[in-house]
DNA sequence: CGTAATAGATAGTGCTACTATCCATCCTGT
DNA sequence: ACAGGATGGATAGTAGCACTATCTATTACG
């Protein structure tokens, strides 16, 4: 399977001077040269332009978050603990000082002992628990909440998803398709979890609230 | 509780020129004013701007989005469902034509079916349904997944999430708080629940693959 | 052998969210 | 009373992002 530029960007969808731009960019790996002026492009630069392609519409990533994420996919840690640091890594948010210092540095302590108390193993370092320090010195500042038990119901839920997920991953062969998976799988099952989660909330407010 | 500007600047955390930048974009309401060039704020403008503040940077909400938002607001529809309503079509995430109409047109009936089936009651417009089968679309098209099926167990969780947060807007008091709870609650606890579902599968991987 | 495609390079575009300046007021402290 | 500084209003400029357009020197292909 020998793919021209033209018929690459036929088959993806992707306008040709995208292509380009991705070559330009590393998102793409170069195909292989021919001649000065002709390269081959094989299956897996299709596949690797979907994979773009869905990290950038689906999971509404940055070019930036979409390379990171890809160099963690090639260069696999063969550990996939490793594998999904890198991604949850390559997926932080950047860092925005909104809160003043002390209230983050409060509610990250927080959240932390939270953490503690589900009985997480969960590295010290993970940009999650920055999130999750934001999201809680957000609802203080705004008088929503007091503290980081207002998360206990929705970490059992995260819970009871992660495990499934997990499992799911352990499952499946050890093949690159594991690896996808989770890179994939964390992307736009997040995307499609947002989805459900307000769907069931307007099947549960119409059943609330609707006469 | 008459502020200037300067004074709202310094307790927000807001750059002036940002300020004035909101008033023009109409996303702060303007001041009472005093004279030609002088203006009273209040607490409800420190207020609306945290508000901005948190949904700009802790849920990523772009300024037109933070716009719908708050317009949504202020023109309380007075029936929560409604406003639920207003509040996720305005989260909606602008269209983005990835995959070929048919694909998405079968992952959407796909999708509908799947509401069906599982009972809810949602709005045939609502537009998480079109995220939804974006997500399924992805999945699809990278092969890995079938069919909407594989979003089953997410539908429960999300069920119980949403079925909690029902029940917590329904305790609330009848008050402007209610109102913004639902808002900031949308927004705030989709990351919230996001950094906790990374967490969690941080967690289950260290348990299954960490030696 | 002429037309079309390609690789590679440079520059330009449209959008978003600010940021910088300017000016004519107007308040405030002395 | 008046200098100095803040304010409102307006206009223009900036930085980053994700492309998009154009140009040139090849090279393939019918």
């Amino acid at each position: 399977m020998a793919l021209r530029v033209s018929e690459l960007s036929r088959r993806s969808g992707v306008p040709l001077t995208t292509i380009k731009y991705y070559l330009r960019e590393g998102l793409l790996p170069p195909g292989e040269a021919r001649a000065r002026n002709q390269a081959d492009y094989g299956a897996d630069h299709l596949r690797r332009l979907r994979l773009i392609r869905v990290l950038r519409e689906v999971g509404g990533l940055t070019l930036a978050k979409v390379k990171a994420v890809l160099d963690a996919l090639d260069a696999p840690p063969a550990d996939r603990h490793l594998l999904l640091g890198l991604v949850h890594q390559a997926l932080a948010p950047p860092p925005a000082p909104t809160a003043s210092a002390e209230e983050l540095a409060a509610a990250r302590s927080e959240v932390d002992r939270l953490i503690a108390r589900l009985g997480w193993q969960v590295s010290p370092e993970a940009p999650a628990r920055t999130t999750l320090a934001a999201a809680l010195a957000a609802l203080r500042a705004l008088g929503l909440a007091e503290g980081a038990e207002v998360f206990a119901p929705y970490a059992r839920t995260a819970e009871q998803i992660a495990a499934f997920e997990l499992g799911a991953v352990a499952a499946s062969a050890e093949s690159a398709d594991a690896v996808e998976l989770t890179v994939v799988g964390t992307v736009v099952f997040e995307a499609a979890l947002s989805a459900l989660r307000r769907l069931a909330q307007e099947h549960h407010s119409a059943l609330l609230f609707r006469t």
